[in-house]
DNA sequence: AACTTGACGTGAC
DNA sequence: AGTCACGCCAAGT
């Protein structure tokens, strides 16, 4: 049987990994992909994101290099996730991207 | 029905 | 470091 990849349950598995990201903490569009079975692209995964309901932590998925990429779209959208980021501590460099080095989280891993 | 456009990422140069 | 080409594929035009 073949599932197409903007199935409600693909979605949902992508939003239940998402709601997992803890406060403070950030994974890249790519990353979410790569956990998912079957992997999906990160393109995808952006697409999904943008219907990300209201029980989705959405702001806690950047670009790779800790872009905010939502600004393309909506650049008020953007300057909100900024300042929810900022307010669970993530840290930005000048440049206005978020500090992969230090904020990047993986599941399953533990306390630093 | 054809064509373009992205909340992306990688690799080549 | 910064293009450029390209894979991805649903949604918009």
């Amino acid at each position: 049987m073949l599932r197409r990849r903007s199935d409600d349950s693909l979605m949902k598995e992508v939003y239940d990994l998402v709601r997992q990201i803890p406060a403070g903490r950030v994974m890249s569009y790519g990353q979410v992909g790569d956990w998912m079975m079957p992997p999906l692209s990160a393109r995808i995964v952006g697409r999904v994101m943008y219907h990300a309901p209201d029980s989705v932590p959405w702001w806690r998925v950047v670009g790779k290099e800790g872009d905010l990429l939502i600004a393309k779209r909506d650049p008020r959208m953007a300057a909100l996730q900024r300042h929810l980021l900022q307010q669970e501590g993530v840290r930005f460099h000048e440049d206005g991207r978020v500090d992969m080095a230090s904020c990047r989280w993986k599941p399953f891993e533990e306390e630093r």
